[in-house]
DNA sequence: AGTGACTCCTGCCCGC
DNA sequence: TGCGGGCAGGAGTCAC
């Protein structure tokens, strides 16, 4: 399931291949991908074609390429040809892939959205420079349980920082723990005013975002915290911990991720490599806890029901609270 | 303000 | 074999 590492690969991916290039092509196999889009594909389209997509950037779980008016190219680096006021945003749900194309390989079962770019004056990393006629570049959208989808948005400035912009609908995402104007100080601030469970304020994209079910998991579970720890009573070295637990497994994950990253095929689904070889709660309900394992304890993770999913942790390391919140 | 319920979906796995 | 039910999950919306 895509979390904030995931996203970010795809991100990187894309940032190889679309900067400069131009949407000539749109097709919608799918409408319900597009649930998001106002004005539904017809907008989609009519928004999209003959512009030109710059930067890929991220926060959180989102994802959105700026678009700008394609005049006469003045070319990456030698300043945008227009100030990009509307973005191409993607949301990869629980199943969303972003595919770039550059062979015309076979449509993938679930094949949502193609967009068919060309003219990219950038060549990608690593691959000769000649020069060979510029090949055409097909983005695909393949989602197989559609949780995902893609829309256009304007985009608004940021109220925190000068000059940055995130699509309208984004706005009320809070910045991840990666991101470099993340404050630390301003979440515990935020944490110790909320009424809520730890693992509750962790899944809230509205607090911190880029972390879903499993990251918040493995990252209690690394600061040794219950996921019923009641918010306000967290203290600065506590939420300094789980915050550099959460930096720190997503950064693990960014790092193996990276290595099955193939910039031709970003698989979301290749994703269960490095899950297998780094999780430590998640998906380990009744198998050993390793780092009691390692102290000559044999202590059982547990699984339990929590918010209409599951939550595991070890009941040594994560013990629960005196008071817990849910 | 916080929280639960519901919705959107498909595929897989289980038990009968 | 086949069918129904449960489960998985991100995030928006609505009700209390």
């Amino acid at each position: 399931m895509p979390e904030l590492p995931e996203v970010e690969v795809v991100r990187r991916g894309l940032d190889g291949w679309i900067p400069g290039a131009t949407v000539e092509t749109v097709h919608v196999l799918d409408e319900r991908s597009l649930r998001r889009q106002q004005g539904g594909p017809e907008s989609f389209r009519a928004g999209l074609q003959g512009l030109r997509m710059t930067t890929p950037c991220r926060r959180g779980k989102y994802l959105w390429v700026p678009l700008t008016h394609s005049g006469p190219s003045l070319g990456p680096g030698r300043g945008p040809a227009t100030v990009a006021e509307n973005a191409l945003v993607v949301h990869l749900g629980m199943s969303g892939q972003m595919l770039v194309d550059t062979s015309g390989e076979p449509e993938q079962r679930h094949l949502r959205v193609r967009l068919g770019l060309s003219r990219i004056p950038e060549r990608p990393p690593g691959s000769p420079s000649s020069s060979a006629p510029e090949r055409s570049v097909e983005l695909r959208f393949v989602d197989q349980r559609l949780f995902g989808g893609l829309y256009l948005d304007g985009l608004v400035p940021t109220d925190d920082v000068a000059g940055q912009t995130v699509p309208a609908t984004v706005a009320h995402i809070a910045r991840d723990p990666l991101d470099e104007h993340f404050s630390l100080e301003d979440l515990h601030a935020r944490l110790r005013r909320r009424r809520t469970g730890i693992k509750r304020a962790l899944l809230d994209q509205s607090l911190v975002s880029g972390i879903g079910n499993i990251y918040a998991d493995e990252a209690l579970w690394r600061a040794r915290l219950h996921y019923a720890r009641p918010t306000e009573t967290l203290n600065r070295t506590e939420t300094s911990r789980l915050v550099e637990a959460v930096q720190q497994v997503m950064r693990d994950a960014l790092t193996e991720g990276g290595t099955s990253f193939d910039s031709l095929y970003v698989d979301v689904n290749g994703a269960s490599g490095y899950f297998d070889r780094s999780l430590q709660v998640y998906g380990r309900a009744g198998e050993l806890c390793r780092r009691c394992a390692e102290n000559g304890r044999d202590t059982l993770i547990r699984r339990e029901r929590f918010m209409n999913r599951s939550s595991a942790f070890c009941p040594t390391c994560q013990p629960v609270p005196r008071r817990a919140r849910h």
